[in-house]
DNA sequence: AGCACGCCGACT
DNA sequence: GTCGGCGTGCTC
């Protein structure tokens, strides 16, 4: 017997099976997804890899595979989905299969492996009749011992360490309960349980409306009758789509099966995480970027072992480990968090869609802004629609006005705040009610200027503006991270009239103290951001402590549920409009719609402002009304005059590398190429410089085609790129539906 | 990617 | 003589 090998590498060359001898004593383990251990090359050591096939001869194999490891070995499914993914995302098969592996075990050096945790834990060694019948006798007296194990009567089987923090007892207080034959001691594997110490509510079911009812009907039939289906649930923030994903999860729990929950990174809180938890207890796993590798392994573990058959995750949790897949759901699924923009770029959305078809069952798509592919998907019977046009708590949506800027700047004012919206955040300040202030922009300010001469303070590696940080007092670069002290003479011209442009979260916190100085502020972006829970803390903390304004970018928008905020002002749409990216005003959109959902979910009603220098935007109005409908049919006319998703796709290959001549040569190569092979099926364009053009001392090309992507045309793409001699540690990257043109 | 081979210049 | 620089080529 011989079986084709992928060897565990990144490296370009050893994207090939390699075919080796099974030996007969390995003839029972050697299976489709085995993870091997082979010598290879002149290497002493051994390496890593998987078999992908197996057959009766072979012209090559001379080498015989050493060891069969199947404590991490993947199904022939897992391998069919490598190889799908490897040709479309153009990366080797082996990085598509680390994605599916125990977290912390997808390195070469498999040795250093993450491994279960042992920790000792504390067990009750008595009856409760038994340990009353010794507190009446008095052989149990001393206080803290009776704590302990009155603690222990509800608590038998807590890890040792939690115990001693709880109580605030010290180990020699146990020890001694231990001589005493109270409690014992075992050693046992410690779940790294990031819900530990939560004390959480069952939750029942909720009545459904009519509409929830009708779109959970459906989708429990192709549960039940194991049928592939793909669902939009079209729904407003607090139209009860959660509700209905709890009940067709249950379903599927009773049915033997395991169900999958996406849900962006950046919405995966705890509180999210609750609602999920009160339902279903703990036959849930939880994976995320913020858990700590050896978290990550215990989730992991617990899904493969089948402790839990719920996973709650963000992107990568597509390739958790379920055992018979009764359904994906995946929830806000127009946020672009589900596009990797690292090798494998892969798309979850995409892969969601495959998977739920090899395992025939429904996939569900929520959200109250769909991506506009989808919707079009809806429209053209791709994809259900179901629609939950009300809100299931019946409150009202916020007032939302539109402020023309442009009228403020010829009334004098020159600040970052409207006179309409000042006076809004004073009202509020005077009834103690919240308000948040949303920027689009991180820093003090976008860059700084000559007002002589237009010289602009740049990175000399990247070519981009560099922005101003105020605590520092340092010019810094947001792509390479460069740094140098602030310039107050011009170096060109030598005048000193050097100016502050731009705005940015920082300088509207400074603004809001100038204009009220007695209110308290929080800010929320990504220098604020950095720890493993800051984004929750900060959150909180301008929850509980009833913080007057939250001032935040982008991140403020999703999930939270502010109930005293009344007031939300967008401070400039624009910086979110003119973006260099054909989806900016459906991602401003998007935006707009979910700000305006932060204010007055409660009894009151809320009041948004958009500020603006361009009020006529459809986008704009469109947001202003909460009109999805209406976005959609504009926009969808624009992308199809325009040739744009999702009337085909673009495919943008990227050219990165020191040397400025080769990057020229290689790409002009693979566009004359490509221009023959795609002929008149698309549009090609010549590879030109980057947006940003030059990062880390390494220039960026790039090249664009406009086509629907064909298993032929990435077969001409790969062929093409392979074929370049290249030298001087040149990159080229292909991403297909990039999520960001930068 | 690693590793070895091989072809050249520099040095006790 | 031989040590080591790195360019080249191969891995079942």
């Amino acid at each position: 017997m011989f079986a084709e090998v992928i060897i565990n590498s990144n490296a370009k060359a050893l994207n090939k099976t390699f075919d080796y001898i099974v030996p007969k004593n390995l003839e029972k383990k050697a299976r489709i997804g085995a993870r091997i251990f082979v010598p290879f090359g002149r290497s002493k050591k051994l390496d890593n890899g998987f078999i992908i096939n197996l057959k009766e001869t072979s012209e090559y194999a001379n080498k015989e595979i050493s060891v069969i490891e199947d404590e991490d070995s993947l199904t022939e499914n897992n391998i069919i989905l490598a190889k799908l993914m490897s040709r479309k995302y153009f990366c080797n098969i082996s990085d598509c299969i680390k994605l599916m592996l125990p977290p912390g075990t997808g390195g070469a050096n498999v040795n250093e492996r993450v491994k279960e945790k042992k920790g000792r834990f504390v067990y009750l060694n008595k009856t409760i009749e038994q340990i009353e019948d010794d507190i009446e006798k008095g052989i149990l007296k001393k206080e803290n011992h009776i704590k302990i194990v009155k603690f222990l009567e509800k608590n038998s089987g807590i890890y040792g360490p939690d115990l001693e923090i709880l109580l605030d007892i010290s180990n020699s207080i146990l020890k001694t309960l231990q001589k005493n034959g109270y409690i014992v001691f075992k050693n046992e594997q410690l779940k790294r349980n990031p819900f530990i110490n939560k004390n959480i509510k069952p939750d029942k079911e909720k009545k459904l409306t009519k509409a929830q009812q009708f779109t959970y009907d459906n989708i429990e039939n192709d549960i039940i009758n194991n049928r592939h289906s793909k669902n939009l649930i079209f729904g407003v923030t607090g139209s009860g789509k959660t509700e209905i994903y709890l009940r067709l999860i249950a379903k599927v729990l009773e049915q033997g099966k395991s169900a999958i929950v996406l849900v962006p990174e950046i919405s995966l809180t705890p509180q999210m995480v609750d609602r999920f938890l009160a339902r279903f207890g703990d036959n849930i796993a939880v994976l995320h970027s913020r858990l700590s590798i050896g978290e990550r392994f215990d989730e992991w573990q617990k899904i493969k072992k089948n402790e839990a058959k719920i996973v709650i995750g963000a992107r990568s949790a597509i390739f958790a480990p379920v055992e018979n897949l009764g359904i994906i759901i995946i929830d806000e699924e127009h946020d672009m968090s589900y596009k990797s923009d690292m090798t494998p770029r892969y798309n979850a959305k995409d892969l969601a869609k495959y998977i739920t078809a090899q395992n025939n069952c429904p996939l569900v798509l929520g959200s109250a802004t769909p991506d506009l592919d989808t919707y079009y998907e809806s429209e053209k019977g791709i994809i259900k629609r179901f629609e939950l046009p009300d809100r299931a708590n019946n409150s009202e949506l916020p007032d939302i006005e539109i402020i023309d800027l442009r009228t403020e700047l010829s009334n004098g004012n020159r600040s970052m705040i409207s006179y309409r919206l000042n006076d809004l955040i004073k009202e509020n300040l005077n009834n103690k009610k919240q308000t948040i202030l949303f920027l689009n922009r991180r820093g003090y300010s976008t860059f700084i200027m000559c007002r002589d001469c237009g010289y602009v303070a740049k990175c000399k590696n990247c070519n981009i503006s560099l922005t101003y940080h105020k605590y520092e007092n340092k010019l810094r670069c947001h792509y390479c991270g460069f740094e140098q002290d602030v310039i107050k003479i011009c170096p060109d011209c030598g005048s000193d009239k050097v100016r502050y442009f731009g705005t940015g979260t920082q300088k509207l916190e400074e603004e809001v103290h100038n204009l009220f100085p007695q209110v308290s502020t929080i800010r929320m972006d990504i220098d604020t951001v950095t720890k493993k829970n800051s984004h929750e803390e900060i959150l909180n903390k301008f929850k509980n402590e009833n913080i007057d304004i939250l001032i935040g970018t982008q991140m403020i928008v999703k999930g939270h549920h502010f109930p005293n905020v009344t007031l939300v002002g967008v401070i400039s749409v624009d910086g979110m409009l003119n973006i260099d990216d054909y989806r900016s005003t459906e991602r401003a959109f998007q935006s707009l719609v979910q700000v305006a959902g932060r204010a007055g979910r409660e009894k009151e009603k809320g009041i948004v402002i958009f500020q603006s220098y361009n009020i006529d935007s459809y986008t704009i109005n469109y947001a202003k009304n909460q009109d999805y409908l209406s976005f959609y049919k504009t926009e969808i006319d624009f992308r199809k005059k325009l040739k744009y998703p999702p009337f085909c796709d673009i495919i943008l290959i990227k050219f990165q590398g020191e040397n400025l001549k080769e990057i020229q040569k290689i790409s002009k190569n693979i566009y004359d190429f490509l221009e023959k092979s795609i002929n008149n099926t698309g549009i090609i364009y010549k590879p030109i410089p980057a947006p940003i053009d030059k990062i880390k001392n390494k220039y960026r090309w790039r090249m664009i085609i406009k086509t629907k992507v064909s298993g032929r045309l990435l077969d001409c793409i790969k062929y093409i790129i392979d074929n370049q001699n290249i030298k001087n540690g040149t990159s080229i990257i292909v991403d297909i539906n990039p999520s960001s043109m930068m």
